[in-house]
DNA sequence: TCTGGGGTCCTAGGACCC
DNA sequence: TCTGGGGTCCTAGGACCC
């Protein structure tokens, strides 16, 4: 019989923040937004929740809800470091662990009896050790399938323990309302309430044809399989397609194209590094850029071959920013790369011409740089990205 | 009180080829 | 002269998640 756990780290990066700094236990602590005008919170503990803050929200609402709330600054790093530590309890118990997120994983525990006991006695050996080596508390959700797994982890939280008996599938769906439906954003169970389907009976009423109708072939097929306790495959394959990005939200507008411009060569360079530090090659840039009004417009450009070095990123970003932007006032602007493959450009099957060779070699100069630059032997970066003495940076949480 | 950053997957339409 | 499907690749936008 299949059975996997769902486990979620309890308010994760508050309850790192109270682990670090043992003096806010108890109190109402909210992890986001760092000094920026323009954060959201990332997460809070339950004792902010209480004041009706939650993720998402942006800093400024969070303030008000909760003047004596405790804000810190997102410390991913050691929060990566801690999640690290409790994948790897993980990993004690099953050798089938999903990481799903940094917070989350799910485990294929099925046919561990023999080694840890009865389901439920094996979540709470995991809980312990957790506890024992990080100090934090995890919720885990039991059941025949990934997907009720995580639903019932996250039904009692913090700290909590749901089992969906094998066979009562069906029966646990039907005792949810259709809040707790995950995968079911609010833009769907908006249309759900339009047409008047307010509980799981009535959704489980509608045929599988009916369903993809109104939501598509794969949203009305995820609706029919999840109703009904089955699971629609949430994290079953590998990923068909890797993307790498980042964006930033300036602090105030910015209209000024050399601005722009050093921005983007800055993220050029830091999304061809981390291409690199994974061995990855792309022939994909894209650009994202959002207006005052938070028009938000994308732009993307696939060459034959693969990128080499950051001057091709670059100078696609900079003929998509020509093409696309308007000129208005710019909030946010991103630059990504898509269709992410194995293997370094080198090994791809290039034209040797004379320039690509240039290429090459400027780009193997490049990743020195990288290399040097990640074994600290001092920061190297170009002329244009240092500030100007005189001038702001402009960049948020980049120092 | 305005709305972060990093991802994945889906859809619909166009281009191009057979 | 008009009309077919099917397949693949690409683009832009949107939904959703943590």
């Amino acid at each position: 019989m299949p059975v996997f756990f769902h486990v979620d780290l309890d308010a994760f990066f508050a309850a790192v923040e109270v682990l670090d700094d043992p003096s806010l236990g108890g109190k109402p602590v909210i992890v986001g937004g760092s000094h920026s005008r323009r954060g959201v919170v990332s997460t809070c503990s339950y004792e902010a929740r209480r004041f009706g803050v939650h993720s998402a929200m942006p800093i400024g609402e969070a303030r008000r809800l909760c003047p004596k709330g405790i804000f810190r600054p997102v410390r991913m790093e050691r929060y990566a470091e801690l999640s690290s530590r409790v994948m790897s309890v993980f990993s004690d118990f099953t050798p089938d662990v999903i990481r799903v997120s940094i917070d989350e994983a799910s485990l294929d525990m099925s046919g561990t009896e023999r080694l840890w006991g009865p389901h439920e006695a094996a979540a709470a050996t995991i809980k312990h050790r957790v506890a024992a080596d990080t100090g934090l508390s995890i919720s885990i959700g039991i059941a025949s399938n990934r997907y009720l797994a995580k639903i019932a982890s996250g039904l009692e939280k913090p700290d909590g323990l749901v089992l969906v008996r094998q066979g009562q599938e069906a029966d646990f769906m039907l005792g949810l309302g259709l809040d707790k439906l995950w995968g079911a954003g609010p833009r769907t169970k908006g249309r759900l309430a339009e047409l008047g389907i307010d509980s799981m009976a009535t959704l489980l009423s509608l045929s599988a044809a009916t369903l993809a109708s109104i939501f598509g072939e794969s949203g009305g097929g995820f609706l029919y399989k999840v109703c009904r306790g089955m699971d629609p495959g949430i994290y079953s394959a590998e990923p068909k397609s890797r993307s790498i990005s980042t964006e930033t939200t300036f602090e105030r507008d910015v209209r000024d194209r050399q601005t722009l411009e050093s921005v983007l060569l800055g993220m050029a360079e830091e999304l061809c590094a981390r291409m690199y530090e994974d061995g990855l090659s792309s022939r994909t840039v894209v650009l994202k850029i959002r207006y005052d009004d938070f028009e938000t417009v994308s732009a993307r450009e696939t060459k034959p071959g693969p990128f080499i070095g950051s001057a091709g990123i670059y100078e696609t970003a900079q003929s998509l920013l020509d093409r696309k932007w308007e000129g208005r006032p710019l909030r946010l602007i991103g630059l990504g790369l898509a269709n992410l493959g194995v293997g370094t450009a080198e090994q791809g099957n290039l034209f040797e011409d004379d320039r690509e060779k240039v290429a090459k070699r400027s780009a193997a100069v490049e990743r020195a740089v990288f290399a040097a630059s990640r074994r600290g032997l001092g920061k190297i970066t170009r002329a244009r990205l240092v500030p100007k003495p005189d001038g702001k940076d402009t960049r948020q949480n980049k120092p």
